[in-house]
DNA sequence: ACGAGCGCCTGTCGGC
DNA sequence: TGCCGACAGGCGCTCG
């Protein structure tokens, strides 16, 4: 479900609902979503820890708590609920976290594939990923340089999060049809001038996907609208907006990408 | 270093 | 209608 937009959509609706209020005991139902320490340990020592603040790091949570951390993955199917007590957890919920405001936080998994990491060093989860996207220090310059160093093709290393921290596929597909790149071509062919408008067009789909609140796609469903302004991702056979040539769709690295053949050339 | 393939999971959709 | 494979917003691993 979620990459960087989304991820902070929920990062911005949870700081309104999370920050001060402290944790009075959790259930784990879905004993690998927690990646570390021992269930036990956790359950034991996240009691009486208050949430200081809510952040996001690429696709991570981040929740500091008054002594340790709490880091959350959503991979491909998670949510985070935040339900009055009372009120029955659901079939998918793999996490309840007992806040101490008369509601609870339910980590929502359909698929199982979401991480939790509770730890005194958060740099252990954070700290080998590739610069915020987003960030005042990732630059143009920093982004060709940084293609420059690999011989990779464009959108698998888009999506390596150790490259660049925060791109899914979606607003991966959505960039490099905005820059007129090819999903294949290679990262240290890339000129100047193409890195320049790849750079405008990454932070310019991912700013307006958070402008949008993310994108609601298929049965899952949060009040995002950015799946109303996709100009190739689950547009295939439908005419490029710029060129009006049908999108295709292929495999790259095991990923669904939609390009416009006409516009972004191998 | 790079890329392909697979595993992890549950659910939905399209084709036959 | 029912079955069955393909595919889904992610990522870590192995192998060549």
């Amino acid at each position: 479900m979620p990459e960087l937009p989304e991820v902070e959509t929920i990062v911005r609706r949870l700081r309104k609902d999370l920050i001060g209020r402290k944790i009075e005991s959790a259930d784990l139902l879905w004993d690998r979503t927690l990646v570390t320490p021992k269930p036990a340990h956790f359950k034991k020592n996240i009691v009486g820890q208050s949430i200081d603040s809510v952040k996001r790091r690429a696709k991570y949570i981040v929740l500091p708590l008054s002594v340790d951390t709490l880091i959350i993955h959503l991979r491909m199917s998670g949510d985070i609920l935040i339900r009055k007590d009372g009120e029955a957890i659901h079939k998918h919920d793999r996490l309840i976290l007992h806040l101490s405001d008369g509601h609870y936080l339910a980590f929502s998994n359909m698929r199982k594939f979401g991480r939790v990491w509770f730890t005194p060093n958060p740099e252990d989860v954070l700290g080998k990923l590739g610069p915020e996207p987003l960030s005042d220090d990732f630059t143009a310059e920093t982004l060709y340089k940084r293609l420059k160093n690999h011989k990779r093709q464009l959108k698998p290393l888009l999506l390596d999060q150790h490259f660049l921290a925060g791109m899914g596929n979606i607003y991966t597909d959505e960039a490099l049809h905005l820059a007129d790149l090819h999903p294949l071509s290679k990262s240290d062919l890339i000129r100047w001038k193409q890195a320049e408008i790849l750079w405008r067009s990454i932070r310019k789909v991912l700013e307006e996907g958070i402008r949008q609140n993310g994108a609601s796609i298929d049965w899952i469903y949060r009040g995002g609208d950015f799946q109303n302004y996709l100009h190739v991702y689950g547009r295939k056979d439908e005419p490029c907006f710029k060129c009006g040539t049908p999108i295709q769709k292929t495999m790259v690295g095991q990923r669904g990408t939609h390009f416009c053949p006409q516009c972004q050339k191998f």
